[in-house]
DNA sequence: TAGAATTAGTTACGCGCATAATGTTATGCG
DNA sequence: CGCATAACATTATGCGCGTAACTAATTCTA
């Protein structure tokens, strides 16, 4: 591999980063959502009530950034945190009717999004794309201890 | 496209945006940079010296983002920043000695990062991913009018 | 050529994300 | 059991990046 080649993919890793966000964050304002917290209702409309802890692993980011998104997100009322009562530490975090309506409205706004993101990509990189990126993120996760298998979820 | 792709594909980019960024964080740290400097840093040992306006425009972020980089680096020694004299409004930047044996050292990093997050793709893989990610980048770019690279609109 | 519109850069402020340090509760072990 | 250790959450602080509002210089145009 040469630098060129490194220097591009480097550079389209970082540009698409900044765009797809910048995009992401224009179809969230009219919700007045910002970017990294249609994740949070995401992640909770998938898989119910959550602790912070789990918010913190399934989002990919660390607790203290959780504790800023829940509580705007709770003061917006999308979201309510309760004291867990199996453990006095952790606290439950889960959508409001409020909540669960805005996430089906950001579901949309993703659908959108993701077609928009593949326009003019051959109809098998589309299909092969998540796992593509998925096997990038695991070999630069430091979160994680490195797991090298190329096939994943979709 | 289902909502479980899209959700899927969204999910790995905004994962992919962190992780590639924690980890490009993780190399620079011990030059004492930030993620984004190093852009600003290579931008110029590619093209020599440059007015902001044109580093905004090459980096992808706004002008006040730049701004601050640019203070940052000069502050740390790395770049230089001069009176322009054909535009009394513009500074012109470059890079000092020291910047450019960092961007060495940059590039160097850069080239294992690159490395790093392709390990375990198909030889093919890697060398459309570039394209791949340039398609994405522009279909969902707000600064400039969509420019397909790859193929037409839907 | 004078005034309007554009452009370069800055300041002020907000958000997401990070690390470091702190308090509190659970848990594992001698 | 008691104590050290780990885990949950928070606060404080810093950086990148964004928008909005501003000044100053340039360019366009009537």
């Amino acid at each position: 591999m040469d630098f060129a080649y490194a220097d591009a993919l480097n550079q389209a890793i970082r540009l698409l980063s900044l765009r797809h966000r910048a995009r992401a964050a224009a179809l969230l304002a009219p919700l007045g959502l910002h970017p990294g917290q249609e994740a949070l209702l995401l992640e909770l409309d998938r898989t119910g009530p959550r602790i912070q802890a789990q918010l913190s692993e399934a989002l990919g980011c660390e607790p203290p950034s959780v504790t800023l998104m829940t509580r705007k997100l709770e003061a917006s009322g999308h979201i309510r945190r309760e004291p867990a009562p199996f453990d006095k530490r952790a606290s439950i975090v889960e959508l409001t009717d409020s909540g669960k309506a805005l996430a089906d409205h950001v579901k949309q706004l993703w659908h959108a999004l993701a077609e928009e993101t593949v326009t003019g990509l051959p109809a098998q990189t589309v299909a092969e794309l998540p796992a593509i990126l998925n096997t990038m993120t695991g070999n630069v996760d430091t979160r994680r201890p490195a797991t090298h298998t190329a096939a994943d979820t979709v």
